[in-house]
DNA sequence: CCTTTATTTCGATAAATTTAGAAATATAAA
DNA sequence: TTTATATTTCTAAATTTATCGAAATAAAGG
């Protein structure tokens, strides 16, 4: 009869965004760097506009994956373990 | 530095397919039935035409989560445990 | 307060995706 | 061989997505 509930609803949030090649890049580099800001991502990734960035980021962070921290103008991006270890711990190595 | 090999570009195809409300729950009947061709899974999911089925299963299947098995006018699909395994364990509960 | 740096929001566009109906293909059965 | 059933392919419409540049917001530092 396959659910149809909140765990399953957030499983294709996080498939969906794991599932653009830009986006399963950032995920993969938050795992193994733990935490990085906005800039840093975008310095490492390479040809992706700011704005682009921001649009990426957010989807991840709304799936649940990734978790955010303020620090004064700067944002650190890092990847919920849980949420990893939960729906793709293929991410974890 | 993020690899970009042939394992995460399945990964991407893995997630794409499971990123859509029709698709993860064709994957997830499947994983509790084994085994259903075309007009079974149709006939559980309700509100789906064959046509939209059918390019369902073939994105599942090209990702290599699903497998097929084909028995005169039938074809019987299931799911690739160790695909399933690799990429979203989630899946196998 | 002005300037710089970091990040997001807005507006627009091109490309991709979902979906369905109709026609095509394939196999089985009468 | 005609008919019925299962599934795919084709075509097209509607929606969503990825992307960018420009403008906006936020905080820090001079």
């Amino acid at each position: 009869m396959v659910p149809d509930n909140e765990d399953v609803k957030q499983a294709v949030k996080v498939y969906k965004a794991l599932g653009e090649p830009t986006r399963i890049k950032i995920a993969m580099l938050l795992t193994e760097e733990q935490t990085l800001c906005c800039s840093d991502i975008n310095s490492k990734l390479e040809s992706v506009a700011g704005s682009t960035l921001s649009h990426h980021l957010k989807q991840l962070t709304e799936s649940g994956l990734l978790q955010l921290r303020k620090d004064g103008t700067y944002i650190y991006y890092s990847v919920n373990k849980d949420v990893a270890r939960k729906y793709a711990p293929y991410l974890l190595g």
